[in-house]
DNA sequence: AATCGATTAAACACAA
DNA sequence: GTTGTGTTTAATCGAT
């Protein structure tokens, strides 16, 4: 009688309240007769992946809107970085794999709360990014990336050279002064003159760099690289401030070295008096948002050094700003930082340098963060015509799935609306639950996913999201009917037993791993439910395939949006093949591993774009013909001993003569993509 | 307002 | 007796 509970009173009661300890209270069930082994993800890889993804997104909207800057002013002035990003665009899948897994992992531990998992989600949901908008996106980083190193290894030879200069004046005064010789103080000032000329020049090509830059919009962020050199952090800086510092700076320099023997080099610079925080709200991003946020959860900061990890010390390089000196360990590496980087003139002036650049970054990301929420506004708003009360930002629950190309909006000025309870700052109950379905999500039943409501298939979707899915604690969009589908159809056999679709619901959806009675339930009453659902006695017991022709005649709704919903769906088309190489890269760069299984393992790519045009083709189809008379699937499948039909009278409008259901549960989906393929297509146009 | 589909909960049967 | 599987019914909600 109670059996229900009684399941839910095992797995689901710790699921949900057992905050910290076990991580996966849903593998102990969704492994025992499982021949899919479980994914093993600890607490920590999912939080760290939340975190990197979210901020990807993050990065990848942020960029795109400086690529929209750049199309605009159209100033082609670095050459190189023209090519670059022209050769990134021309060949944007060879590089993808590339691009993806050279996004380092540091780049999440900068600034960990630029976008919330929130907006990620509904960002995600949105699609306001097209793959091939990522792509790009990410070529241009990376060209960005190229073209920042090369830039900083030009400032840092001009640098050297300035010291240099600089070493040679002094030694040639103090020469000068030892020999006695009374030089006039013009002659001094006349060559302090053409030293600060000198000096100026160099400045000036630097500024100019920074500027064709600026002017690009392409020095908000650089997310590649960890440990900013100076150099590279201070091109985000106005040209007079930069002017400024750069003179204490080089003046400190001379001063250390100038006066030597009059004190220990301990002046000690006040840090705080020369760079008072302009901006409260700033700096108080600064002391939690900071660059070496990252290291908050585990504890270490600037002064504690944890062992094996410092924020001026990754991949046995000093990050000290413009340093970049190598260790073999982590001990050398401080003894040099004790020696090389004490407390002198030079180390605070470069520390009120590096001050400075957090907080133009720091400006800039809030700048790029109005603008964000002000074009995420305006898409929202957008998509039920344009309202003069701006709504709040609350995408949610609103999967309106407007795809239309996202343009810069006028900045709306908006207040930086905290879009939701900041969920995710410091994800501290170690659960993979991270962000619960209610906190993030829609709350409640997963009703109306669009996958159903707008004929959509969703398997483009799930292979664009499917890290996501897998490692953030949301409802997908989907129907149970559409991912028990999707499970089927990726076994190999096209056929699954329950506990394997269990398997693959927890396996795929980290929201499924809590409340497993409820949703295990669901599944076995849609299974139960649903004609597209056939039920096949096998060898070791029962399995589940799935009839595509019904699973599609029970969509009967036609796609009635907008055209360029229409147009939106066809073109994704085109991404099947390249999703999953995209999906491959992402998930290699996450280090999920592929899953190798039995059930689902590497042809799982190939069904998932399979699946992509099956769907698209279903969609499309059934949008024009109503019949799904075109030839059904015959390719019989491996021996199945018994097929218990659902008792469900044929309708006699639907297939002229008995189709019978043992046909129908044969189908297989391999064959039916390459049916009429082309007249769903054109039948949509 | 009626209808339909999705979801959730629950009861029940059956087999291992 | 317990557990897993499968079926069925009912209530609710949202969309059409």
């Amino acid at each position: 009688m109670m059996q229900e509970s009684g399941t839910e009173a095992t797995s689901n009661g710790p699921a949900n309240q057992n905050g910290g300890a076990s991580v996966e209270p849903m593998s102990r069930e969704g492994r025992p007769k499982s021949a899919t082994p479980a994914v093993e993800v600890t607490a920590a890889d999912l939080l760290h992946l939340q975190q990197h993804q979210a901020l990807q997104v993050a990065r990848q909207i942020l960029l795109q809107q400086q690529q929209q800057q750049q199309q605009q002013q159209q100033q082609p002035q670095s050459q190189q970085l023209q090519s670059q990003q022209n050769t990134g665009r021309k060949s944007p899948k060879a590089n993808n794999k590339q691009q993806s897994l050279q996004v380092p992992v540091s780049v999440a531990m900068m600034t960990p709360q630029v976008i919330t998992p929130q907006q990620m989600q509904q960002i995600l949901q949105q699609q306001v990014l097209s793959p091939q908008q990522l792509q790009v996106l990410l070529q241009q980083q990376q060209a960005l990336m190229l073209q920042q190193q090369q830039l900083q290894e030009f400032y840092k030879k001009q640098q050297e050279q300035l010291h240099l200069q600089l070493l040679q004046q002094q030694q040639q005064q103090q020469q000068q002064q030892h020999a006695g010789s009374k030089q006039s103080k013009e002659q001094v000032s006349a060559q302090q003159l053409a030293f600060q000329q000198q000096l100026l020049q160099v400045q000036q090509v630097q500024q100019q760099h920074l500027l064709n830059l600026q002017r690009q919009g392409l020095l908000t962020i650089q997310p590649g690289q960890p440990g900013l050199p100076m150099h590279s952090l201070t091109q985000a800086m106005i040209p007079a401030e930069l002017q400024q510092l750069w003179k204490e700076v080089t003046n400190a320099h001379v001063k250390e070295e100038h006066s030597n023997g009059s004190n220990n080099g301990h002046r000690g610079l006040d840090l705080s008096s020369p760079a008072p925080p302009k901006n409260p709200l700033l700096n108080q991003h600064a002391s939690t948002n900071g660059q070496y946020m990252s290291h908050k959860r585990d504890g270490p900061t600037l002064e504690e050094p944890s062992p094996h990890s410092h924020p001026l010390y990754g991949h046995g390089v000093c990050k000290w700003p413009g340093c970049e000196a190598v260790f073999d360990d982590f001990q050398s590496f401080l003894k040099h930082l004790n020696n090389e980087h004490a407390l002198d003139d030079r180390s605070t002036a470069q520390c009120r340098v590096q001050m400075q650049v957090v907080q133009q970054l720091e400006l800039q990301l809030a700048k790029d963060k109005e603008r964000l929420q002000a074009m995420m506004t305006h898409l929202h708003v957008k998509s039920t015509e344009p309202k003069s009360t701006p709504q709040p930002l609350n995408l949610v629950s609103n999967v309106t799935l407007s795809k239309s190309a996202p343009e810069a909006s006028p900045p709306l000025s908006l207040p930086q609306t905290p879009t939701t309870p900041t969920a995710p700052l410091t994800p501290l109950s170690q659960t993979h639950s991270v962000i619960t379905a209610n906190s993030l999500h829609n709350v409640g039943p997963m009703r109306r996913r669009y996958s159903e409501k707008y004929n959509m298939p969703i398997s483009p979707d799930i292979s664009q999201n499917k890290e996501f899915y897998m490692n953030t604690d949301v409802r997908p969009p989907f129907t149970y009917a559409s991912l028990i589908r999707q499970a089927i159809l990726e076994s190999p056999e096209k056929q699954l037993t329950l506990n394997e679709i269990y398997n693959w619901f927890t396996r795929m959806f980290a929201y499924f791993r809590r409340n497993a009675a409820t949703w295990k339930n669901a599944v076995r009453h849609n299974l139960s439910l649903h004609k597209c659902f056939v039920r096949v006695e096998n060898v070791k017991g029962a399995v589940w395939t799935v009839d595509e022709i019904e699973f599609q005649k029970r969509r009967p709704q036609k796609i009635s949006g907008s055209p360029a919903l229409v147009k939106n769906i066809q073109t994704s088309l085109g991404y099947s093949s390249t999703l999953s190489a995209a999906f491959q890269a992402s998930m290699a760069e996450n280090n999920i591993p592929l899953y190798t299984t039995a059930s689902i393992g590497s042809p799982t790519l190939n069904s998932l774009a399979n699946a992509i045009r099956e769907e698209m083709n279903g969609a499309m189809d059934h949008g024009n013909s109503n019949g799904s008379d075109s030839s059904p699937g015959r390719s019989p499948l491996p021996a199945m001993h018994h097929i218990s039909v659902k008792e469900e009278p044929l309708d006699p409008e639907d297939h002229e003569g008995p189709l019978s259901l043992v046909t129908t549960a044969n189908h297989s989906p391999d064959f039916d993509h390459h049916r009429d393929y082309d007249d769903g297509h054109d039948d949509m146009l």
